[in-house]
DNA sequence: AGCACGCCGACT
DNA sequence: GTCGGCGTGCTC
């Protein structure tokens, strides 16, 4: 029986799939699922994937249009990541159509062919064939290059040039009509066959050893490991062994790390162990670098894909273990439109290709820290550092009843000259850019608001401009108040630009270098800023969270944190994870080698219980005390938790959606009991960019109870009643709140 | 998401 | 009289 019809999966906010007839030509061979195909759709051909073969879910009487044009006679995507695509639109509430998207790259899905970037090649014509070379004799790179292509059979132009065989030279046989020209897709990557260079065989502490081998025994089984290590205890050296061995094994391994900025001295230090086996993939990439390293991939000529976010969809030939490095941090979490977790995307990957997982962390998320504790994944500890340093030691300094130079006790000052007079570096971290968070006038007290944000904009100074954090708006520094037309301004509050400035006077031997998202916006100037602080010199380095992240300083031996006091009474409930991880983090970066660190910890509140705790205890003590909390009060991970958030022009439209919705819902008879209602609430920042959120949230002790919920919810939304006056969004496992 | 259709305001 | 504003309806 020949087939009459495919389901194919449209590129829009629509749940519903979408069948098509076969033109007769494909019926006996038609597209199978995973291949893409041309459309009609409404009054525009659109490239979809084909879902189903064979099947009709279209309502009945609905009269079926022909599909257009199959684009690829093998499918692009396997079953696995059918499967997974299948999953990830259940899971969180998102198109299938739009979620298959993100599994190619942007080209690709809108019909690009699927292939390597063609190269000119050059062959024999059959009068070349025949050609004696000795005729030519008199031009010898004409002579070399016919023999080249004799030999070689595959010859490219650029290989011919490569040979020395110069342009001129190749048109004079095509003219002459012996050789000729044609275009041939050509992979960039040759499959390595030759062992990993290994050039730093470092020895493992018997830590780490147990913690390779017992990655390495599960490498068939869908086991997930916390690779739990204090700052600079080497992980990557761990996981590097255990990808070795899946390499050697012939299959592929998928590393994450969560930022672009990472990205290029992680791939370097991955080149150093796997040479040409290792590819990095991130949103930066061009297009043509984009579908190479997708091809490269899913054709196994790429063994290491070491990718930001989404390259968890990357489709791979025979993937082996999955490595997701700093597995808390936040930007594994998608925050807009498809609001997935690549660290969950990964676990189900996993759990559908029975593959090990590795998440590290030295500062793991309350989730993960719970299913270890649980036994649900197996915790792999390593609590020395692999340079047999030192944990730094914290050193609370009261601020109370001290007075402050921008925001520097004396202690934190003297203790800085001591270290940069012994030629060491120190780290000063500031989680905030700018000069000031605030411009206030002192005569009217007006105040630097954004129109758009309820939030105050920052005050900058090179170039001197108010700026909001959470919008595009910047303005020019008023010169006299919009308000009362005074010209005595109060610049409110330490931003790291500021700091700066009192750091480069009162440091003035010493270098200072501030590294935040403003510093860093030239392409290169992350990696230069680096490269000068490797020469070891003594300097001050300052900076935000950019700093804390995953770098190695081995110079530094102070780290000053000058408010540890910001965050401790966040609106966010997981607002005393975040600080803590941020800590740790950036605490971490002292004493990493042979010279010990320390960690002055500037608070008001230093008998706060949960500074105690992260100087006298650790993070993990610290952690644990927050799940019992969250425990307590059936916080997440104790509940599983989804938001839907509404915004629109005016504040009541954006609350009476989500009202309505909250009302409508709670008639249905299929409405589960167990689901706790919180809301509808204006969110922590009501007004941002111009528009008015509010938000809903909702737990559950059970998981398949809120996905009952919003399977009510997402039918809601996506009937086509719903009003198009407001932008909603359904968010599970919501991170942020702001 | 696009795109067309449709009904009310300022313009060559 | 028309161009075009964006509300609303629909897509196999």
């Amino acid at each position: 029986m020949s087939i009459e019809q495919v389901e194919v999966l449209v590129p829009v906010p629509i749940l519903e799939k979408f069948s098509y007839l076969l033109p007769d030509q494909f019926k006996e061979k038609p597209p199978m699922p995973g291949s893409r195909v041309i459309v009609p759709f409404g009054n525009r051909d659109l490239s979809g994937v084909v879902w189903n073969v064979g099947k009709n879910n279209a309502p009945k009487g609905r009269k079926l249009k022909y599909l257009i044009e199959v684009l690829d006679s093998k499918p692009l995507l396997d079953k696995e990541s059918l499967l997974l695509a299948d999953w990830a639109s259940r899971y969180y509430h998102y198109p299938l159509g739009e979620v298959i998207s993100y599994f190619f790259p942007p080209s690709i899905r809108k019909g690009k062919e699927a292939k390597f970037a063609e190269v000119k090649f050059l062959e024999l014509t059959s009068k070349g064939e025949f050609l004696n070379v000795e005729d030519l004799s008199k031009a010898p790179n004409q002579k070399k290059l016919i023999e080249l292509i004799k030999e070689k059979k595959d010859l490219s132009q650029k290989a011919a040039t490569a040979y020395g065989v110069n342009t001129s030279s190749i048109n004079a046989l095509i003219d002459k009509g012996f050789i000729s020209r044609y275009m041939r897709e050509l992979s960039p990557y040759k499959k390595v066959e030759t062992p990993n260079r290994n050039r730093t065989r470092k020895k493992l502490n018997e830590e780490q050893k147990f913690a390779v081998d017992s990655i390495i025994k599960s490498e068939n089984k869908n086991k997930v490991f916390l690779l739990n290590g204090i700052t600079g205890s080497g992980k990557t050296e761990v996981y590097i062994r255990a990808i070795q061995e899946v390499i050697k094994k012939g299959k592929q391994a998928l590393i994450l790390i969560p930022e672009i900025g990472l990205a290029p001295q992680a791939e370097e230090r991955f080149k150093k162990y796997f040479g040409e086996r290792v590819l990095s993939f991130h949103s930066a990439k061009n297009d043509r670098e984009k579908i190479d390293a997708w091809l490269g991939a899913s054709k196994g000529l790429i063994d290491i894909i070491i990718g930001t976010r989404s390259s968890v969809f990357m489709p791979m030939k025979d993937i082996g273990i999955i490595v997701i490095d700093e597995e808390h941090d936040l930007s594994y979490k998608q925050a807009d439109r498809f609001r997935y977790s690549a660290r969950d995307i990964a676990l189900y990957r996993a759990k559908i290709k029975k593959i090990p997982v590795v998440l590290a962390s030295a500062t793991p998320s309350l989730e993960t820290l719970n299913n270890s504790l649980q036994g649900k994944y197996e915790m792999l500890n390593l609590t020395k550092r692999a340079t047999g340093a030192s944990l730094p030691r914290y050193i609370p300094v009261d601020l109370r009843g001290k007075e402050l130079k921008e925001g520097f006790s004396d202690e934190l000052i003297e203790r800085s000259e001591e270290e940069l007079k012994k030629g060491n570096q120190i780290l000063i971290f500031l989680n905030r850019r700018g000069y000031a968070p605030s411009l206030i006038c002192k005569t009217c007290g007006w105040l630097s608001n954004c129109d758009r944000c309820d939030a105050l904009m920052t005050l900058h100074k090179r170039p001197p401009k108010l700026q909001c954090h959470h919008c595009e708006s910047q303005k020019d520094k008023p010169k006299v108040c919009p308000s009362c037309q005074s010209d005595d301004f109060l610049s409110y509050g330490y931003g790291t630009e500021r700091v700066e400035e009192f750091l480069t006077q009162r440091f003035s031997k010493f270098p200072v270098l501030r590294i935040d998202s403003d510093s860093t916006k030239k392409k290169e100037s992350m990696n230069e800023y680096i490269d000068s602080i490797n020469l070891g010199k003594p300097m001050v380095l300052l900076g935000t969270q950019l700093l804390a992240k995953g770098h190695h300083f081995p110079e530094v031996t102070l780290v000053g944190i000058l408010d540890a006091d910001s965050g401790l009474y966040s609106a966010d409930f997981r607002g005393s994870e975040r600080v803590a991880q941020l800590m740790t983090q950036v605490a971490g970066r002292a004493g990493r080698d042979k010279k010990p660190g320390k960690v002055l910890l500037q608070s008001y509140s230093p008998d706060h219980p949960q500074i105690e705790e992260l100087i006298n205890g650790s993070y993990e003590s610290f952690a644990k005390n927050l799940l019992k909390e969250r425990k307590s009060v059936k916080s997440p991970p104790f509940a599983f938790q989804a938001k839907i958030q509404a915004e629109s022009a005016n504040s009541y439209i954006s609350r009476d959606f989500i009202k309505n919705l909250i009302n409508n819902l709670k008639k249905s008879k299929a409405f589960p009991k167990d689901i706790r209602v919180v809301g509808p609430l204006p969110a922590i920042m009501e007004k941002k960019s111009g528009v008015y959120r509010w938000e809903l949230n909702t737990l559950s002790g059970s998981r398949k109870s809120l996905h009952q919920f919003l399977d009510l919810v997402q039918a809601s939304l996506y009937s086509p009643k719903t009003s198009k006056k407001v932008r909603w969004s359904i968010d599970v496992d919501p991170l942020s709140s702001i």
